[in-house]
DNA sequence: AGCGTTACAGCAAGCGCTTTCTATATGGAA
DNA sequence: TTCCATATAGAAAGCGCTTGCTGTAACGCT
């Protein structure tokens, strides 16, 4: 039925081993020997069965992505960067590595899930990326089970989320926390006293560590923060435009709106639009990621760029090894504050 | 060293064998030895060797999805609709599922290596989604492969992309060519006679067959097409804006714009208002697909709605076979008109 | 009591590959 | 010529799991 390795090894007179040996190309054979095999691999049009083959060598090409939300372009830009770096077909490595991209959904039990499913196809290599789950039993259970995958040789790299000290994870953490503060502190310094925050989930680390840098920037300069001025929502731009009607209706008085992301950001332009607010001329709207197409939106918005490929490139390198691990695990990768048409002085300053 | 199923038999007292089927759940086993097993699966934190169990079995929980560009939500939304249906974690059906993404890049070799990867895993299903290339030896290698996997079991499912008769393969096509013809029909109805034309690439048959629609809008209503008024470029936003200073350059007097696609659409915006024109004032226009955030575009973009995550999700279930194929294997999936803001009558008419 | 069923559990034969170890040439070096 | 590297090929033992087939109690009938 399905042609095997002993069918190819039949064809060209040699045995499996010699066949097994051709293909993976770390053995010595002769020449002659590996034209012959090769000639029989392609008339008899053969495929390797991965499983066996895994089984066998106890290793396998996998290499698995985990993202929150692969509809995101946040995440779709990481898997891409990722993808082209673990050497699947096109990249530059040599073996041909197959990249799963998981799709948690920013859930607990699916991250969970997918990493064991991962750890049951013995995968080469695992890169979880974006911000992580703050619940303190979901975070030990995800500890041990990269620990676990550590241990058992898969390399695993945290792209753009907090380091996991003690599992073996190599972390290139965004500096959310201090993109927020430059963030926030622009804006502070065009004049604005009184800025709305729309929050991504409150569970997030991510969502924690922008809404930080904000609060930082404000105390750093003697504004005292009103609790209204604070919304939580999801990263989405229907999120966005909720939480601005919620902001407005609170406090009118705002001058600026800082969100979680660029999609919560165009949701909250598009929701003062509606509620007859200039953008910036009567609020000035900012946003965190510098996806492609802020810098389409109209006025183009004001953001923390985040180099989104790179890193995701980096930890596919480094998931690979090839690339070093930072010093200690551990590296911190900068946003760029993108000041643009979204943010301008206050009209009553 | 690492846990296998015999260790977890001999922690329970009882055979592999019954193990295996406590873990597959196919086969009677008593509930009180079933809690035997599970209990001692649970002390071992015993994980299923996923290599070693799809070779014995000759099958494996893999699924495939093939996308142009993971980056673009356009692939994501319809990657994500189809893992959430093919009963990975959180999904509905039992048996856990790992949703591979390849990202090809549109690049027919790579298309190819990933599809004789999936076959080497011995996929239990691939689903190819968006445009495929338009090159008669590609095609008939892709086509070659297709069979070659349908005859293996795999189920082959196409999602937004062309049939592929006699391959065994299930598709479910966009109408581009309807929504393409759509969309000029309702520019031409404003008045528009002028109309510039930013195709994708060449090779794709999504370029080909909006394209035509466009076309055959036009030629419905005696509209003869100036050559100058296609530009062919990439499906982004970069292009998009690219294209239409060329179009400007070609013909100042066009009265419309229609991308290939919303990324497209975008950067013709941002083209024309660099232009110093003002969009729907003094140009129309008209993107495809409404991705989530041509809404938000100023003026939202009026394009052409196709059921991205509708259709990702009907390829997914048929992908497991949840749900029947359609009739003949084929469906036409057609997209819905979307008038916004950024199409109105032209200004000179 | 005798016997066919039914419900479980175990045996053992692979699944298709990798890899260690062994065998056989072949070609110098002595 | 003799002997030992060196190069290349094969034999065979698994890798960890699934599953067809074979027991073997326990049960319900007649």
């Amino acid at each position: 039925m399905t042609v095997t390795l002993a069918d190819v090894a039949a064809r060209a007179q040699v045995s499996p081993a010699t066949v097994s040996r051709v293909l993976n190309g770390n053995y010595p054979v002769a020449a002659s020997t590996r034209e012959r095999v090769l000639k029989a691999v392609d008339e008899l049009d053969y495929v390797l069965n991965g499983p066996a083959s895994a089984l066998a060598a106890a290793t396998s090409d996998l290499v698995g992505i985990l993202v929150n939300d692969i509809a995101d372009p946040f995440f779709g830009i990481m898997a891409s960067a990722i993808q082209s770096e673990i050497g699947g077909p096109g990249g530059r490595a040599g073996g041909e590595r197959l990249a799963v991209v998981c799709n948690t959904g920013g859930t607990p039990e699916r991250e969970l899930t997918y990493l064991t499913l991962l750890q049951r196809q013995r995968a080469a290599a695992v890169v979880l990326t974006g911000g992580a789950i703050e619940d303190a039993a979901h975070q030990a259970a995800m500890d041990a089970k990269v620990r676990k995958l550590a241990e058992a040789g898969t390399r695993v790299v945290l792209c753009g989320r907090p380091p996991a000290p003690e599992t073996g994870a190599i972390a290139l953490t965004f500096d959310n926390r201090g993109g927020g503060q430059e963030l926030t502190e622009h804006l502070i310094g065009l004049g604005h006293r009184r800025l709305g925050y729309i929050a991504g989930p409150e569970e997030r680390t991510t969502t924690r560590h922008r809404l930080e840098g904000h609060r930082a920037a404000l105390a750093a300069h003697g504004i005292e923060e009103d609790p209204r001025w604070t919304v939580h929502g999801r990263y989405d731009r229907r999120s966005g435009y909720e939480a601005t009607l919620e902001l407005l209706r609170r406090d009118p008085s705002l001058t600026a709106v800082v969100a979680a992301n660029d999609s919560v950001a165009l949701g909250a332009c598009a929701a003062l639009r509606d509620s007859g607010l200039r953008i910036p001329d009567d609020v000035s709207v900012a946003g965190f990621d510098d996806l492609p197409f802020s810098i389409d939106a109209v006025p183009s918005l004001t953001t923390v760029r985040l180099p989104l490929a790179e890193a995701g490139a980096r930890a596919g390198r480094i998931a690979m090894g090839r690339e070093e691990a930072p010093p200690g695990g551990i590296a911190s990768v900068r946003g760029e504050l993108m000041v643009r048409g979204s943010s301008a002085v206050p009209r009553d300053s």
